[in-house]
DNA sequence: CTCCTTTACTTAACATGTTAATCAACTTGC
DNA sequence: GCAAGTTGATTAACATGTTAAGTAAAGGAG
């Protein structure tokens, strides 16, 4: 009965604008787009399925999520200040900061201030860091080609294609 | 110099394998995909694009991106047992009950033990609840029909799409 | 009915996300 | 040079993500 009356008042467009303190029950004001068609939970579906398979090996590993995703940062683009890594790993600095510490704790990172700029930390990935990455990396190739083989390897450059195009923009 | 070489290591496919602790300096076992072309990367990205101006919306009217949400949810399914929401809200259970608390606190949502499970507790939304959507959705409506004219309508539905096949595989 | 398993949810503990405030180092206008 | 503003990074506070453990109710085999 609640599930007709809902459903039914998502089949028309707009029917009236309204001040939200005169609502009244079940009043709609305006049409509400399915949450199945709600472009941010469809990205944060598509991330849970394809990061399920990298976590647990990540857990094995010993490091998290982010943590990786900022070893594999410095392993690319070499000594980097924490600007830079925070764009590129796509954290904010409080998060950084704190994943920049415990990844020192273990030994995967190190850091030294720049001689030019002393508010910039320079940070470096350590042999370590680069071993978590080189022992991870296979099986992180091998769940990646499987994604590719279920779900068609150019529809996943395409994708990337355009994901990359939405980020993109201004 | 040392960007020399990390980019000439990405150049060639597999080298060889080696074990983890007996790796050297400077020695890749196999070969590493940009973090650019990373789909849980790109994905990240991509949302942090869309949601950017939601978030924006959301603090105003005081609720989190997550309890905006489950109040879509329960707008969308009327009342729902926890493990449905979690699901439906892309969420994990834990997080959820937090979520339910602070919307219950609101007075945004109100629960009631299911009669034939006392196990289960079933959520409704609230009429101020259902406001805070119906304030919203206006602003929400125009946010993404900005984006649909910047990125494409056509293309915004294809993502969607391929981002639900994504999901839905096994 | 009892024991065991499963299911639905909650709690706990730690890591991260998010915003705002803080601090020190740099830059600029004057 | 110096006050004012800017920038790079940290800290604080609260909400959520994530895993594991815990609790209570339901189901099932004997």
């Amino acid at each position: 009965m609640r599930s007709l009356l809902a459903s039914a008042r998502r089949i028309g467009k707009v029917v009236r604008m309204k001040q939200c303190d005169a609502l009244a029950v079940n009043d709609r004001v305006s049409d509400i787009r399915a949450t199945s068609r709600s472009l941010p939970i469809a990205l944060l579906r598509a991330r849970e399925r394809v990061m399920g398979p990298i976590r647990a090996m990540l857990a094995d590993a010993g490091v998290t999520e982010q943590q990786w995703r900022v070893l594999r940062v410095l392993d690319e683009h070499g000594a980097s200040d924490a600007t830079r890594i925070a764009k590129s790993a796509c954290l904010l600095m409080p998060s950084l900061t704190r994943i920049i510490h415990s990844l020192e704790a273990k030994g995967y990172c190190c850091r030294c201030t720049d001689c030019g700029d002393r508010r910039r930390a320079m940070i470096e990935i350590t042999e370590a860091g680069r071993a978590v990455i080189e022992c991870n990396i296979p099986e992180s190739n091998r769940i990646f080609a499987q994604l590719e083989a279920e779900y068609g390897e150019d529809r996943i450059e395409k994708l990337l294609d355009m994901l990359n195009d939405l980020s993109d923009q201004a």
